[in-house]
DNA sequence: ATGGTAGAGGATCTA
């Protein structure tokens, strides 16, 4: 089984790149991230073309994810149970028993910020509703854009970083508070190339000089990551022409 | 101290 996470910028911009990537990659289950499409312009027949379907939950202009399946999912799910929250940044199904869990987390702005702060009690009332999920489904895999580079080395100038948003010490300890409940991050189950990110500014030539961050993550149940054989950044739909500022994350996971 | 780019939507807001 192959699932995989893109935050896309942008679904309307972005869909024949996705369309591209799932006839090479062949994933079970595609998260996206950023759609910014209402539900009425979600492209549902084109991605039926590439055999695949699709579950959303958009809004205008921002936000947005979407779950594109080989089959289609069950018990979805398209909030934090509980919170109420216009903004559209989760999205939960079930695919025979594997649980997959898409976040958009809040990107915080800056430290101190309003939004920094709907960022915390956002991941904290994440973190409260996966305690439930995690007992629920042996099999669940949590993975989106974190906006959290959770250590040193998923950052290319960590003093630079130090203390900013996606990198500061609150959010990295909301992070380190998944692990805790029983997430592996499954990058780091595997020898990894050094300077590896999934992001990376479209200013300043971010890209081309590597200057990137590791904030796309795909966390797996303890049960499910002992499955997993392999997570690995596809650097390549970075290259593309009027790319997403983000790559893809894929694992994959025996049988 | 602040710019640089991209997307949505039609002036800014968000990232």
């Amino acid at each position: 089984m192959r699932i995989a996470t893109w935050n896309v910028n942008s679904l309307k911009v972005r869909l024949p790149q996705v369309l591209d990537w799932l006839a090479v990659n062949q994933p079970d289950v595609l998260c996206l991230q950023e759609t910014k499409l209402q539900d009425e312009n979600f492209p549902i027949t084109e991605i039926m073309g590439a055999g695949y379907q699709s579950i959303y939950a958009g809004q205008k202009s921002y936000n947005g994810v979407a779950l594109l399946g080989k089959k289609m999912g069950s018990e979805t799910a398209t909030a934090i149970p509980g919170l109420v929250d216009p903004q559209k940044r989760v999205l939960a199904a079930t695919y025979g028993d594997v649980r997959v869990i898409c976040i958009y987390v809040p990107n915080g702005e800056s430290v101190g910020s309003d939004k920094y702060r709907y960022k915390l009690d956002w991941l904290f009332d994440l973190n409260k509703w996966l305690r439930d999920e995690l007992i629920k489904y042996p099999k669940l895999a949590l993975l989106g854009d974190f906006n959290i580079a959770p250590e040193e080395r998923d950052v290319h100038d960590p003093i630079l970083w130090g203390g900013k948003v996606l990198f500061s010490y609150p959010e990295r300890e909301a992070f380190m508070g998944l692990l805790k409940l029983g997430f592996v991050d499954s990058f780091r189950l595997f020898n990894q190339p050094d300077k590896s990110y999934t992001w990376w500014d479209y200013r300043m030539m971010a890209f081309r000089r590597n200057m990137g961050l590791r904030i796309d993550h795909i966390l797996l149940s303890k049960e499910f990551a002992s499955t997993c054989t392999a997570c690995t950044i596809d650097k390549g739909p970075r290259k593309n022409e009027r790319p997403s500022d983000h790559s893809p994350v894929m694992v994959e996971l025996k049988a």
